[in-house]
DNA sequence: TCCACGTCTGGGAGCGCTCCCAGAATCTGC
DNA sequence: GCAGATTCTGGGAGCGCTCCCAGACGTGGA
């Protein structure tokens, strides 16, 4: 003991001010004597707060998880939450138990959430919103709800591509977009055509995929098929630009030669391509910082903070474009 | 209320027998009528269990957690840990904060933790073993530690791969292996080196990477420089498999034609790789919830428990080899 | 000198559970 | 019928903190 009580050591450790120098000391000192550890779950017992926010990755994890994007928001959630005494609760969850899942976190058991939900109409940011968690979403929810989010700058990445293939030369570009029903997918899409229709390029080249490397592939046949005189094509993720070269590949056309292809993400895929890809760069982990950075400073009660926040993205030059 | 004291109440919500169906039942009644949850925070405090088993990701996540080998890990815990009433709290450590680590860990604060470290001769493993907490590690560690750990056969993997080769006809086979320090790498390296010393071939031809596509390219190159009668190489990832190829390409060499290839983790990578990539598969999910199942058996005060378990590991024929 | 006010401190209640103990109800066997 | 074992139940203590209140001390102005 440091000779004092323990309504000081509660003060010392939650840095309140009101104690003298000298008592704040001597507990400092009997706390590395003793190599005291507050028990957290007294602490959240007794406090008002959970010490505790939960990543909520929603649909089902297979899709999310097994992206390379989710370990770098991780990575950058972790990060900024070291020093902090806040623990992270990882959930996964599918629409069927979304409703569970609700009651646990309304129930006091975290202070807030980070949501990772890529899916555009998922339910939950929603239902999580309304039970008023403080809640940061990760990636622009598709609907206009008001749920604070951190999202890449996914529309002036597209920009960038479509401006980098015209600087190029190229007149016939194409796309290969996300799924319409994702944001990430909308934005993108919204990016390249305005890029080619503020430089008087007809933006009619348009086919869908879903984020997976076949659907890159189907994609990148239907666009030969109907526009054999394609010479760009701005594919709005990596993993399906993979595809996407298989099939140029595979019916001879030279990249980029015939054919400039520009991926997004840079994920690791990018750079051990045949051609190496050129990309949209997102800082993913800065992505995970800034949503826990968000979401700790509403906790903390800061205000006038932004309701979203958007992330630069910009072009890496590799063979491919 | 159920018209039961909170003893009551207790009893039915931890399934202790010595309760009539009678109360048991209106204490169901009233729990589903009230939505009412169990305060986690308050049970731990009382309790002796924490309710709680840690992730601990050792080695700074940046290169685990990129692996796609992580997502699948994680979904396998999470797939066994439903229905349970245990939270997962995520840990991520570098070498140098491993004491506050070990310390927090050992603090009662989890009743258990699983450890992701591919490093060989990380000392965590042993750390948290010495403190008495139950633990299963993911990947065999180097030193022959007595902690329970589950991990692919990947010497059985390497193997097939070896004897697949074998099989094709080519009698001058190179491995492209791991790390000599992490324990994937030297099993792997085992199993080929069995499987050409078994079939009367050398098993000289040996370069060491380190699991990233880089590697694996200058691996190759080596490979080539000193044996350009080389017909078939067995590398030990599927990302230093990419690597590779763009050598073998590079230097004009037919695959499988010239160069039969097989990758190791049949990763996204291996399907969307050119050619697509004969690899061993490892079922990762499978992997995680096994490590899961481990775990939960021994707080539950199950015996009879295997130390380690080794998940087999398969052949996937594709074009490469 | 006295009172008002700010700074610091200790004591106590209580967060929502689990555990233990003692007592009530019910069931055995002779 | 009664002692004894067995099943069930409620009451109370206490897990380790945080929060609130009251009191001790100091400082300055009227």
């Amino acid at each position: 003991m440091a000779g004092v009580s323990k309504s000081t050591v509660s003060r010392v450790i939650n840095g309140e001010r009101h104690v003298s120098a000298r008592s704040r000391d001597a507990v400092h000192r009997a706390i590395a004597g003793l190599g005291y550890r507050p028990n957290h779950a007294a602490q959240t017992l007794a406090g008002s707060r959970a010490n505790a926010i939960a990543l909520v990755v929603s649909e089902h994890g297979s899709r999310v998880l097994s992206d390379p994007f989710f370990a770098g928001v991780l990575r950058g959630v972790h990060a900024e939450l070291a020093g902090q005494r806040t623990q992270l609760l990882l959930m996964m969850t599918s629409q069927t138990d979304n409703g569970d899942l609700v009651a646990y976190l309304g129930g006091g058991h975290v202070d807030g959430a980070l949501v990772v939900s890529l899916h555009g109409e998922d339910p939950l940011p929603r239902m999580l919103r309304d039970t008023g968690l403080p809640l940061v979403v990760c990636g622009r929810p598709l609907a206009g709800d008001c749920v604070p989010f951190v999202d890449a700058d996914n529309f002036n990445g597209a920009l960038l591509a479509a401006r980098h293939l015209i600087s190029l030369g190229r007149t016939r570009i194409a796309t290969i977009a996300g799924p319409a029903d994702m944001a990430v997918g909308a934005d993108r899409l919204s990016g390249w055509r305005r890029g080619l229709s503020s430089a008087g390029i007809a933006a009619d080249l348009v086919v869908h995929g879903d984020f997976t490397p076949e659907s890159g592939a189907v994609a990148m046949a239907q666009l030969l098929d109907r526009a054999p005189d394609v010479d760009a094509v701005f594919v709005a993720a990596d993993i399906m630009a993979l595809g996407a070269l298989q099939v140029l590949h595979a019916r001879g056309r030279r990249i980029p030669g015939d054919v400039a292809v520009v991926g997004f993400d840079d994920s690791a895929l990018a750079s051990t391509a045949v051609p190496p890809l050129t990309t949209v760069r997102q800082d993913v982990e800065q992505l995970g910082r800034t949503m826990t950075w968000r979401l700790l400073a509403e906790l903390a009660g800061e205000d006038g903070l932004p309701p979203s926040v958007l992330l630069p993205t910009s072009l890496v030059l590799r063979s491919s474009a």
